[in-house]
DNA sequence: TGATGTGAACCCATTCACAGCC
DNA sequence: GGCTGTGAATGGGTTCACATCA
């Protein structure tokens, strides 16, 4: 029952624990204050102290790591390499995982070169563009192959996660190439909702959508600090 | 009762009608639509259809524009430009809201020169750095002003959204000058989980991180499809 | 008739509170 | 005594289903 028995299992379909998807967004931030911890020879943390960092709560913090399995220790708290190597199991990061970047334009040559990727075992595969001119040209020290071949990359390179870093107009098109190439989850910078079937993993990056958001909040502050504000716009436009 | 009332009303402290948070987050989604549908001449649209392009279901999509108001027609739909005015105005796009960028490196400026700021009524007003041979040049139509300069911008231009643009160890300083010169929203763009306090609203834009979460959900995707995975790391490692 | 608007039911995430263990 | 791990309670968001109205 224990994640912690002594014998070698082999899961087969579907066997994986589903974490709360809720939980799985927390996991890489705590993992970022465990590496911090870590490089300052922090080797225990109890819920409480990771709570305060990670701006959460000790019981959420709790639950979020039980997911995980039992691997505190009552009394005293967690070890910060242990749960640290936990954390990077679960999400995966103990694996390589190859992406395509499509688009070479100025934010798609950008995030080739981003250091951050390589570093978390995200490597770039494949740099792809629709322009034949940029084809051959080196970006993010990979050469740009035309979009044409993403296919086969996808196929060749073990390629399952797509970044889309072309103008919104092109990038339904770009989501649907990756999709039909066989690419399962894919991160979208450009500022445009995509339509992609349910078994595909999204996640967006969108710069536009997020300043709207801040800017009802912002409204709703100015509110509450009492500024008078005209409730009825019908009769301002009439 | 209404908000359709024929007087003006005039509100102060915190009468603004909450909308949740959950149903905030897809109004940016549907204004996006709503703007395309306008542009191709489409007048009406029923929630339906408008669910379908959306990526939701017709109930939520009806749940989320009742926060607005009763802005529908029974038996007809909705009107697509009255809808696009009242999701306008509430997410308080028919106000200009100055800016300021902190850090004028690679990505401050692109940001800087991002047309889709200006588009949505976001105007920058500054762009501030720390390092005193970046100021005076200009990025992104402004001169870079010093960062000393913070607060003094903050106030004389009304800024209210602050926009981090600074290698991640820099992030949180950067942070704590916004929030102490008065700003009360801020855009992320560091890979790096700020500590703000609660009164402060903040977005993430954090590629590392949503990449983290996409390992994730592929490592689940490939157990469903029954590739043979070790359960027990425990055993593996001794 | 056909689509909106909305209470009620349901489901997931968070928080509480305490049993269990070091 | 102190901290983890977790059932139970709470709260928010989504979905259902239907009353309501053009």
């Amino acid at each position: 029952m224990n994640a912690r028995s002594n014998s070698v299992e082999v899961m087969t379909t579907a066997s994986r624990r589903r974490i709360p998807e809720a939980a799985v967004i927390r996991l890489p931030l705590y993992l970022r204050i465990l590496n911090d911890l870590s490089a300052d020879n922090c080797t225990q943390i109890s819920s409480d102290q990771l709570a305060v960092l990670a701006g959460q709560n000790a019981a959420k913090v709790r639950k979020d790591l039980s997911y995980l399995g039992s691997y505190g220790t009552r009394g005293v708290g967690y070890d910060v390499s242990y749960l640290l190597y936990q954390i990077q199991r679960e999400l995966g990061l103990n694996k390589s995982w190859p992406v395509v970047i499509v688009g070479a334009g100025n934010l798609g040559q950008a995030l080739g070169n981003y250091g951050g990727l390589s570093e978390r075992g995200f490597v770039v595969a494949a740099v792809v563009d629709s322009d034949p001119s940029k084809v051959g040209s080196v970006a993010g020290g990979v050469r740009v192959s035309h979009v044409d071949d993403l296919p086969l990359i996808v196929q060749s390179k073990g390629v399952s996660i797509g970044i889309i870093a072309v103008p919104a107009q092109y990038a339904q098109s770009a989501a649907d190439l990756l999709v039909r190439a066989g690419v399962g989850s894919i991160l979208n910078f450009a500022p445009i909702i995509l339509n992609l079937p349910a078994e595909i993993h999204i996640r967006k990056v969108d710069m536009a959508l997020e300043l709207q958001i801040l800017s009802y909040h912002e409204q709703c502050r100015m509110d509450a600090r009492g500024v008078a504000v005209v409730s009825d716009p019908e009769s301002v436009i009439a």
